[in-house]
DNA sequence: GCCAACGTTGGC
DNA sequence: GCCAACGTTGGC
């Protein structure tokens, strides 16, 4: 189908991958599933705020659960591009993200550190890095690790 | 509870 | 502009 070769072609060349940390106290992928949308809010770090500047509808969202539980848990999608943050102008921004599916089996810190193909990632290299890009391969292989 | 890595603030 | 002191985040 054209169709999918027109997703696949998008896919492949011009969508990103993300991840974002969250305390599942503050905020718990549990809270996006229920609400299945939400404005991500509250980033006061010029670096990550910079990213979701970056940030396009349709790229794809890793969930981080920092704090005691340290896993990817689930993935979700940008739903709307960054937008200023009600009462900050220019200075702090947004992003909307719809809750995607849930990892069958959460891949923790530990794993990812485990794991030769994710060494460079900026979740282990720069681990206070609440908004981080991803390679596509680095994304592809958290999921791999989920389901294996 | 501790520590490393940042980020911010304020004095100079 | 530099740097010390302090605060915060997040892993261990």
């Amino acid at each position: 189908m054209l169709k999918d070769k027109v997703f696949t072609f998008i896919e492949i060349y011009c969508m990103k991958y993300w991840l974002v940390k969250s305390e599942p106290e503050t905020y718990a992928w549990y809270d996006l599933v229920e609400k299945r949308e939400a404005s991500w809010d509250g980033i006061r770090n010029f670096q990550a705020r910079n990213f979701m500047k970056e940030m396009a509808v349709g790229d794809r969202v890793l969930f981080y659960h920092s704090g005691k539980e340290r896993a990817v848990v689930g993935i979700a999608a940008v739903s709307k591009a960054s937008y200023a943050e009600q009462g900050y102008e220019n200075e702090w921004v947004v992003v909307d993200l719809k809750a995607g599916k849930g990892l069958k089996k959460p891949v923790t810190l530990a794993m990812i550190k485990q794991n030769d193909k994710l060494h460079q990632i900026l979740l282990v290299k720069q681990s206070r890095l609440s908004v981080m890009p991803l390679p596509m391969e680095a994304f592809q292989e958290i999921l791999n690790m989920s389901t294996t």
